[in-house]
DNA sequence: GCCTTGACGAACG
DNA sequence: GCGTTCGCCAAGG
């Protein structure tokens, strides 16, 4: 609450339903602030351990789990895999990520 | 006020 | 597919 950024991310966030990822730029955008990918990084990165927020469901955009800070990649991993995502080494299945609004009419 | 770092991304070669 | 470079904005030293 002390920006509109972080509250858009925080929501979105929660709306990640299990079993699904998602990644920065993906979450920044959606916020309304595309190009903020990395102050969604940093974000995560101050996140208190009383969030509720499921940043571990958050990878870079090539699905891959971050690599900097190798503090919570361990943990990432390990928690993803609990949830069912299927994780090819450090990536993660194309196709668990989460897809706002998603169209399977349409393409 | 300037420089470096940071849970990043995209473009190039 | 991999390594490098530039760009992005913000916080910390």
């Amino acid at each position: 609450m002390d920006t509109e950024f972080e509250d858009a991310v925080r929501i979105l966030l929660i709306q990640v339903p299990r079993g699904t990822v998602t990644s920065y730029s993906q979450l920044a955008k959606l916020a309304g602030y595309p190009g903020y990918a990395r102050h969604v990084g940093r974000l995560l990165s101050q996140l208190p351990d009383d969030s509720k927020l499921p940043w571990h469901r958050v990878v870079t955009a090539s699905r891959e789990i971050s690599r900097r800070g190798t503090l919570a990649a361990a943990i990432q991993k390990q928690l993803l895999r609990a949830e069912g995502v299927a994780l090819k080494g450090d990536r993660v299945d194309p196709a668990l990520l989460w897809v706002p609004d998603w169209k399977p009419s349409g393409r």
